[in-house]
RNA sequence: GGGUGUAUAGCUCAGCUGGGAGAGCAUCUGCCUUACAAGCAGAGGGUCAUAGGUUCGAGCCCUAUUACACCCACCA
């Protein structure tokens, strides 16, 4: 069948073509080999029922380069995809489409409720993984994980009970943050912060056997209801005497004693601060330090309780207002100060987050943090850019326990089991049947689920099959790279990487790949609520998945912020377009070669500057620098190859000159950069190389270019490089000149450089149709002046003398001034005795090309002199 | 309060260990030249934020300053 190439490349059709024979011939998914290295990368599992964002776009970008790379590479590449169950995330849309259906998830109860969740999941759970493949990923499909999978149940189980065991997991009641909406904890870092105006309101509590009065200020008055001690700094004289002493909180009439602590800053308010530990946790600290009792005064979903009194039942806002005007009443109200407060707010829900005191499940965390810390200052946990590092270990140094129960349903139940009869506690992997200390069998579960992240922690091993000592395990684990964005250091590395180390005592990478945030061409983030995001699947269905990656690829850098916006995606299209339209040239013109090959100068330049592309961009690759290898490539591509070395070809082509050699460096060139560009490109650079060869069942599989000792041709290089100036030179002048490009003429080129005699027919590129080589009989020329060499252009009735020597003379002045440069800097003999050989090197030979071409020019303009 | 990043052409951004400032887009001029008008050729456009310092040499290294963005902590 003879293969064909369309006008364009028209990634519509062609995508899902190629993605699908990709599949077909099962090309993503590795089997074990003893014989090959393994290369693994694990996805950031995606939200279960979430769709794709441009966010996900870039990160999943970054790895199918790494992966596709290394499959080139002759490693053992596996990908292995999943995605996360998101327990709040996904637990809050399935109960708001409950809602809607007019289903109250508390009714239903948790059996059902999950049922719902399950389906849910099951229904929506494909569309992310449906648009992972849009994008091209070479994921190994077979190997796709879900973080409730069975597997992964079992390791987070025989995790939480090992962690038990060693008592590194504890139940506790502390203060913790708690969503009155979504009535679950929260950990801190679920939590934002946003600043809103409010006020700092000065009180006062009356002194018990006193008439005097203590004034505070506060910026939540309705918590005076939970106070349980009034506090001032110990060494202030203000106070001293007060201490010991005890004030009424009113309404709810409750004698607190006045206590000091190091807490309280004399300087703000008035240096007196009431101390409510059941909602604010420095009072939560100062309590437990004074042994103060605790009073929550509010319900989960955030209204005042029975501890509130009258104002029981009431909402906080109401609550605030009623407590000021009877404060006022009472005359106890001083006055308000507006402030400046920030709010914390549930990242998930937007509801302002409460701090209340509840008993939950904690991990202690120093005895975990140490070892993380130790594998970063040892140097062998590697972050790109190395900055990132900082941050990871700023947080390390800086953890709290992490509170890992949640009040929801969707998740890993926790398996610890209480008795009915004795309350007594068992953490085990299965559900005990019978009490062991009482012996009776009325055992229950607790009723919270984990925090999503301690599932997550584990899924570079989970996904492996750990704790099993399966192959996978043996062969995949620790993996090579981890790809993810900078807002997600700390929920997720840090816990992948202690949880790595306690639990398979391995780093479960070595590198972390950091990358930025998509924005939108004003620089604001892409988010729902501004509207201002591009959604991926809309690129790809509008100019294909080559064109996003490419931008999201070029000219970004490493962990850098990048904005995204359709002119850019628009101007990437063409780079894809000429590609193809490259492609189609050559296919064009192919045949089946049978001549020897006999390279000509030219093949030579652009074989050698191949040869230094290959190695440049593997170097990047290597380095992580994606957008610096893409750039490289697609300037070879475009300003070489295209622009010159195509060009230098037509003649031959068309003439039938050394055509073979002609045809093979073009071929080889172009196979070389399919290659390089595949990572990048996937579909395109597949399509073409199955078109334009024979040899290979796919591109995926294809070895990686290496750098070629047989074509390392340095003086050939030069020497083109040469000639490419020449020609330049000279559109130069035409185009000075206004010579319509149509017009073809001779040249005489007067030079000792043998090179122009090879080149001559490349200057068609530059209208020039005939070369004598000599002097022009005719001494009124246009010339163009290159160190030795005068290409004159006999187009004398376009000659104004006075213009041409004008032209000359800012050449020369031009050359002057570069001259005094560079015999300025050899002059200077701390330059020349300090600088590398090669660069003194170099400006020697500059500074005698510019001389030479000076000689000339003074010459050539005596010359025009004499015609005037 | 502590920390990080950014500042380079009109716009968006590259610039790898210090060795004559680059790309894409936009602008101007001329071209439908048999791969490509989603193209070709040519041109203009920069005190590399500011001030010092190190160096033979600084966009790059050091110090300080300014502006913007972000992270953490605090916030009675």
């Amino acid at each position: 069948m003879k293969k064909e190439l369309t006008k364009n490349f028209d990634p519509s059709v062609s995508e899902k073509k190629i993605y699908q024979f990709w599949l077909d011939n099962n090309f993503f998914h590795a089997e074990i080999d003893s014989q090959k290295k393994p290369y693994t990368i694990m996805m950031p599992p995606p939200n279960v029922t979430g769709v794709l964002h441009m966010g996900h776009a870039l990160d999943f970008t970054i790895q199918d380069i790494i992966a596709r790379f290394k499959q080139m590479q002759g490693f053992n590449t596996m990908w292995l995809p999943g995605t996360d169950h998101a327990s709040i995330s996904t637990e809050l849309k399935v109960a708001n489409k409950l809602k809607s259906e007019g289903i109250d998830k508390e009714k239903i109860g948790r059996e059902k409720f999950l049922e719902y969740a399950f389906d849910w999941k099951n229904k929506y759970g494909g569309t992310i993984v449906e648009q992972i493949k849009r994008i091209g990923c070479s994921c190994d499909w077979e190997r796709l994980s879900f973080t409730m999978d069975e597997k992964v149940s079992k390791a987070v189980t025989r995790v939480f009970v090992n962690l038990y065991k060693k008592g590194l997991i504890y139940k506790g009641k502390k203060i913790i943050n708690w969503c009155p909406k979504c009535r679950t904890t929260i950990s801190d870092a679920e939590v934002d912060y946003e600043d809103k105006q409010s006020f700092l309101w000065y009180l006062k509590y009356p002194v018990k056997n006193s008439n005097t009065f203590l004034e505070f200020a506060t910026t939540r008055p309705e918590t005076l209801l939970g106070d349980t001690a009034i506090a001032v700094n110990p060494n202030d004289e203000r106070y001293k005497n007060l201490v010991g002493q005890f004030v009424t909180v009113p309404f709810v009439e409750r004698e607190i004693p006045i206590i000091a602590d190091e807490y309280v800053d004399m300087e703000y308010g008035t240096g007196v601060v009431k101390i409510t530990p059941a909602h604010d946790p420095n009072d939560f600290e100062v309590g437990k330090r004074h042994n103060l009792p605790i009073i929550n005064i509010f319900t989960d979903d955030g209204f005042l309780n029975e501890n509130a009194e009258r104002f029981r039942g009431l909402n906080q806002k109401v609550a605030r207002e009623n407590i000021l005007d009877e404060m006022k009443k009472l005359e106890l109200f001083v006055k308000a100060e507006p402030i400046v407060h920030a709010v914390g707010i549930h990242e998930r829900c937007r509801h302002v987050v409460e701090m209340l005191v509840k008993p939950q499940w904690f991990v202690k965390m120093e005895s975990l943090t140490a070892p993380a810390i130790k594998v970063f200052k040892s140097g062998e946990l590697k972050f790109f850019p190395e900055r990132f590092g900082k941050i990871y270990l700023q947080w390390l140094e800086n953890l709290n326990d992490w509170c890992i129960s949640r009040q929801l349903w969707w998740g890993h139940r926790i398996p610890a089991y209480y008795c009915k009869k004795c309350n007594h506690l068992m953490v085990a992997e299965t559900a005990p049947k019978v009490c062991e200390k009482c012996g009776t069998n009325d055992i229950f579960q607790d009723d919270d689920v984990l925090d999503t992240w301690f599932s997550s922690a584990l899924w570079p091993f989970a996904t492996l099959g750990w704790p099993d000592k399966t192959a996978d395990f043996n062969y995949f684990y620790p993996t090579n790279v981890l790809v993810t964005g900078y807002d997600i250091i700390f929920f997720w590395v840090i816990r992948m990487v202690f949880s790595g180390l306690e639990y398979t005592g391995q780093l479960p990478f070595k590198d972390v790949l950091i990358h930025g945030l998509i924005r939108d061409e004003n620089g604001r983030k892409m988010s729902k609520s501004l509207d201002n995001g591009i959604n991926p699947i809309d690129v790809i269905d509008k100019y294909g998945s080559d064109v996003l990656r490419m931008t999201l690829v070029l000219g970004s850098s490493p962990g850098n912020d990048l904005r995204f916006y359709w002119d850019k995606i628009a101007a990437n299209r063409t780079f894809i377009n000429k590609l193809w339209n490259a492609a189609k040239f050559i296919f064009m013109n192919d045949e089946n070669i049978s001549a020897p090959i006999n390279f000509e100068i030219e093949d030579k330049w652009i074989l050698t500057k191949l040869n230094s592309l290959i190695t440049n961009v593997t170097a990047n690759l290597e380095n992580y620098e994606h957008g610096l290898a893409l750039d490289k490539i697609y300037d070879f591509i475009w300003n070489e190859f295209c622009d010159w070395y195509i060009e230098f070809s037509k003649p031959r082509l068309y003439n039938n000159e050394n055509k073979s050699s002609a045809l093979y460096t073009l071929k080889f060139v172009l196979l070389n950069c399919l290659k390089l560009l595949h990572p990048f490109l996937p579909f395109v650079t597949e399509e073409l190389f199955l078109t334009l060869q024979d040899d290979e069942p796919t591109i995926m599989k294809s070895e990686w270019p290496k750098f070629s000792d047989e074509f390392n041709f340095v003086q050939e290089e030069k020497d083109i490089e040469l000639i490419k100036s020449a020609i330049k030179s000279v559109r130069n002048l035409r185009a000075q000149m206004n010579v319509h490009p149509s017009r073809k003429t001779k040249a005489y080129i007067s030079t000792s450089n043998n090179i122009f005699k090879l080149c001559q027919k490349d200057f068609l590129l530059c209208g020039i149709n005939e070369i004598i080589f000599s002097e022009p009989i005719d001494g009124n020329n246009l010339s163009v002046i290159i160190s030795d060499t005068i290409i004159y252009l006999p187009l004398n009735e376009l000659i104004d003398i006075n213009a041409e020597l004008e032209r000359l003379n800012n050449e020369k002045i031009k050359l002057e001034s570069e001259i005094i440069r560079a015999s300025n800097k050899l002059s200077n003999n701390a330059f020349v005795n300090n600088a590398p050989k090669n660069i003194v090197d170099n400006e020697k030979a500059k500074l005698l090309a510019y001389q030479k071409t000076f000689d000339k020019i003074l010459v050539q303009i005596e010359n025009l002199k004499g015609g005037v």
